[in-house]
DNA sequence: CATCAGAATATTGTTAACAATCCTTGTCAA
DNA sequence: TTGACAAGGATTGTTAACAATATTCTGATG
């Protein structure tokens, strides 16, 4: 039972799957990779300077979590989901994330609460400064944060990859116009958390989702992706 | 050996990775794994007809969904739910399934009630018969099947995960004196959908996780596996 | 000028060999 | 007997070569 060699850390550019997948989550969320976007093995085992084995491995978890596409033979796509699949993503979010909001108030310590706060504050920022790109992604990582306060790791990694496909379907379907994350509607929920009224939380919460629906154009054929000819026909 | 592939579906045996994810699925729900079995590559290979490349695979694609246990350098074993991963599932699935119920009153065709109508003659059957593995199965399928026609594919993905997930839990801690599945409530559910009476269909489907949260005895160190070394040094 | 065929190239899918690690077993000495 | 240690076999992890498929390029033709 003796255990002499401890594992030591593994070496800073050897990254494992699970790296990966967030450096993929996190560049989807803040749209730096848009939807339609072709990810070769070659390019992705440059980008993380890791074997093609772990890259395949790694689309594979992204294409089983709806945010890549697998292609047979053709390789791996940034997901364009369609107008029914956004629809049912904001379903699917409109029946988890109210409990997980609910769950929160019973469970938040106090230092989550200063937590949140300073991440509001840091949102705020963004906004004001107008670093759209950071705006974006602390708006999806409260969504996150407060899954990982429900205490349910289950839910967490749900909600995970519910606001990555958001990210995806408003690269889509736009909200490029007004302002894309009501803070102060994050504030109001860190209010409720505050006084542990999670009713109010997850009733807030569900407004919340529904605001953000409404601004995603679901209507039509809104911002047909990505098609070259259309950018330079335009 | 294992027995998982049944050997009348060699005529293709050339499974794709979602096949073998979904027949050792199967497999975990009837019990026929039970937790903490190992699945070593090349038993799987023998089982499926298939490289050791899809193998793999589909190992990773059934860890990262928490139904597969893949230690490092140590293989693969069917995962074994801590008590406190299993409050996780199933508070998870209290958040989930009462609005995947909603929705299914607001969406099932005729079709869907006949369907499900036959597949509750089929659990009836199979408990009379006291046939227990199979009871089981359809007990879990009965939650899947809801899942479909509420018409959400991305809530669909997560009642499989999570049913499958029980299903490991109830292998772990217990259940076995008293029947497992209340297939009378799950008639009262058909009822409601039958109405498309959906808070009806909602609040009888929370009531029947409790149940079957309530006979599952997570009180204590019940039935605790497994690592024989670990509990006599601990 | 557009279209098509076919070669050339690039990318993905698969396999097999190799390397690293773990587990078992057997030996030896205290 | 017990524990340490080493050799051997078994299992997993990784790499590299090969095969299969897609894409691009070229040039000929209508």
């Amino acid at each position: 039972m003796l255990r002499i060699a401890e594992p030591e850390k593994r070496s800073e550019d050897s990254l494992d799957e699970e790296a990966i997948v967030d450096r993929i989550y996190e560049a989807i969320i803040e749209q730096r990779l848009p939807p339609g976007t072709k990810l070769s093995e070659a390019n992705l085992c440059k980008a993380f300077n890791v074997g093609r084995m772990r890259v395949r491995r790694s689309l594979l978890l992204l294409s089983s979590r709806g945010v890549v596409d697998l292609q047979n033979n053709r390789g791996a796509y940034v997901a364009q989901p369609t107008m029914s699949q956004a629809l049912q993503v904001f379903e699917a979010r409109r029946a988890i994330e109210p409990n997980v909001a609910r769950l929160a108030a019973r469970r938040v310590s106090e230092r989550d609460i200063s937590q949140l706060s300073a991440h509001l504050d840091m949102e705020a920022d963004a906004n004001g400064k107008g670093d759209r790109r950071l705006a974006i992604r602390l708006s999806g990582q409260f969504h996150v944060k407060l899954a990982e306060m429900a205490r349910n790791e289950v839910m967490e990694r749900m909600v995970k990859e519910l606001v990555t496909r958001t990210s995806l379907i408003i690269g889509i379907y736009g909200a490029s116009g007004t302002k894309n994350c009501h803070d102060d509607e994050h504030r109001e929920i860190l209010a409720a958390l505050r006084n542990m009224n999670g009713d109010a939380a997850a009733s807030l919460m569900e407004q919340h989702l529904r605001h953000i629906e409404q601004q995603v154009d679901l209507s039509a054929d809104r911002k047909r992706p990505v098609d070259l000819i259309e950018i330079l026909a335009g």
